[in-house]
Order: structure tokens, then C-alpha cells, then sequence
DNA sequence: ACGATTTGTTAGGCATGGCTAACAAGAGGC
DNA sequence: GCCTCTTGTTAGCCATGCCTAACAAATCGT
């Protein structure tokens, strides 16, 4: 295996981890109840209040998120591309999980949260890609995957 | 899909993502040159000397790296542990993303730099458990995943 | 063995992103 | 209208992990 281990970069993503997280909690929020507060933010990603305010004004100085003081937050189109594409990174993840490894669905969901963060565009689509053709072909899974996934039913598999 | 997202802890890692690469970092240079000295961290991980010295200082509070000043770096019997663990989810993402999702060699190896830390223990082992499964039976590949890798050859795939 | 080069450390800062405590604005009950 | 409760903000602080500049130890050549 070729171990030559730089660390390179590899065309970082424009925006943190923390960020990515903001906008897609923004963009969830606002689908479910019409609009997001601050106070549910602070309750979605379990941090407080004075740090939502924080990352909210960082992200409206990025022109990503508008927010008027004690108002709702609103993703700006920019911030709604990338919530977006944050989200379909996520989708692609968690269907893997679930679906093709067998993690649970609450596992798969907090593990998609981290991973989402760090997909390249490259592997994202190639994920995309992957699930769809496994998955997408017949009605059901495939003869090799429910060998696979049977195959790993021994430990506590709390589904 | 279920979306009810909170941000749920996972059983954090005990060791951060920048404290995993110096250890896994620490171990490949072991294997490779006998001793992990700082300039070569440094070089590896592509950060400044002071910022190997302070990171190793603080490893070696927490009983994981051996460092007398202006010696080698060595890990201790749990610095170990904790390495080979990092890395072989490090291997385990590198092979399915090269084998299984047909991403280049070099994309693949710093993407399972970065991924290598968000992997839980369960998907960890399921990961292993798939990618074996898959490529563990036959000889070559099997014929749906050599179709799903011949249909994603058309755009700019510079393997 | 001593000067030059390489290697490593210390000191001092900076950015990110958390936190608590305290205060201010808005909303509802009466 | 006012009092209260909730919501949001400000101020100030802390940890992580990175940096540069400057200094100290080690190593190498002659």
C-alpha cells in the first residue's frame, strides 16, 4: 500500500464543519415550522443561545443567512445552495449507512452528520452513484447485499 | 425520512482528529524511517515544528507518546492502540473508496485522512465487513460492481 | 575543537467556536 | 398599561490548534 502520507489539502470546502451545520439545521428548521428562531437552533445542535447569535451574524457577514435582530433567521439563495448540497451529501451517507451496511438509523443519522462534512464532490457523487445502482435496479436489495447484511446479525443489532 | 435532527454526542472519540493524525502520523514514520522525528511531522502533517512540539508535549501528558527533549517521538503501548486503530479504518475507507467507489488513488488517500476520525467503531467494522464481503470471494470483482465502475468513466477521471 | 547548519524549543499571538452571567426586547395575562 | 416570562443579545472568558520570531541545543565539517 502506498504509504507516502502528505497531508494535502484537497481544494478545501469554502465553508467550516460548524458552518455546514448551521445552514443545514436552518434549512431543516425552516421546512418544518415555516421559519427558524434562534432558540431552536440552540436546541437542534445542542449549543447555546449567545453561540447561535455568534454563528448566525458570522454567516450573515458572508451573505448566507439574513437575519434582522430578534427575528427569524433566513437562508439567502447562496445559503440555500449550500444547505442543499450539505443535505444531499447527508441523504447519500445515511442511505449507505442504513441501508447497504446496516447501521441503525439513529447511529447512521449522527455518524452522516460528521461524515457530511468532509465528502468531496467527487465522492459524494460517486456515493450517489453507488447507492443508486445497488439499490435502484430491482424492487429489493440484491441476492449478494441480504447475504451481506445476514451475515451480520450476530451482535446486538438494536434496529 | 425521519428528519428530526438533533445533534447527538455518539460517544465522542476520546482522542481529536488533530491528536489522531499525529499518532497515526507518529506510527507510519516509525515504520518507515525507525523514529518519527519533529521536523518530519512537521513535514508530514504540514504544520510548523512549534506546533509538533506542543502537540506531541500534549500527548505525552496523556500517556500516549514518549518524547525526551530533542529525542525521537515513540509511541507507548496505548499511543499504539490508539494508532493502528486510526488506521485501519484509514484502510478499510481507502479500499472501498478506490475499489469499490472507483475514486483516484490520491482523492481516495486524503479523503480517508480526513474521514478516518468520524467513523464509529460499529461502521468501522461493517465497513471491513462489506469490503471484504465484496471484493473478499472471487478473484476479481464481481460483475455488478465492474458495471457500476465501467458507467462512471465518462467525465474527467485522471486515475 | 570550534564555527556553521540543522533541529527543536520557547514566547507570544491569532482565529474558531464553544461557554456563563447579566442585561434588553418582545409577547402574553390580567 | 403593566408585570412577568420567554427570547435574544452583549460582554467577557476558555480551549484547541495553528502561526512567526527568536533563541538554544545538537550535529557536522574541517
Amino acid at each position: 500500500m502506498g504509504v507516502e502520507r502528505e497531508h494535502q489539502a484537497l481544494s478545501p470546502r469554502p465553508h467550516s464543519p460548524n458552518m455546514e451545520d448551521y445552514l443545514e439545521a436552518i434549512r431543516v428548521l425552516t421546512d418544518e415550522h415555516g421559519a427558524a428562531r434562534v432558540t431552536q437552533l440552540s436546541e437542534a445542535l445542542q449549543v447555546s443561545k449567545p453561540s447561535v447569535t455568534a454563528a448566525v451574524a458570522k454567516l450573515a457577514g458572508e451573505g448566507l443567512v439574513r437575519h434582522e435582530k430578534y427575528g427569524a433567521v433566513e437562508l439567502t439563495r447562496r445559503g440555500v445552495e449550500v444547505a442543499d448540497d450539505v443535505w444531499r451529501r447527508h441523504e447519500a451517507l445515511w442511505t449507505f449507512l442504513t441501508e447497504i451496511l446496516g447501521v441503525g438509523e439513529d447511529a447512521a443519522q449522527s455518524e452522516a452528520c460528521k461524515l457530511e462534512h468532509y465528502l468531496s464532490p467527487e465522492s459524494s457523487a460517486r456515493l450517489i452513484g453507488f447507492v443508486d445502482h445497488v439499490l435502484g435496479g430491482q424492487p429489493g436489495k440484491p441476492q449478494w447485499l441480504e447475504e451481506f447484511l445476514a451475515s451480520n446479525q450476530l451482535p446486538g443489532d438494536t434496529e
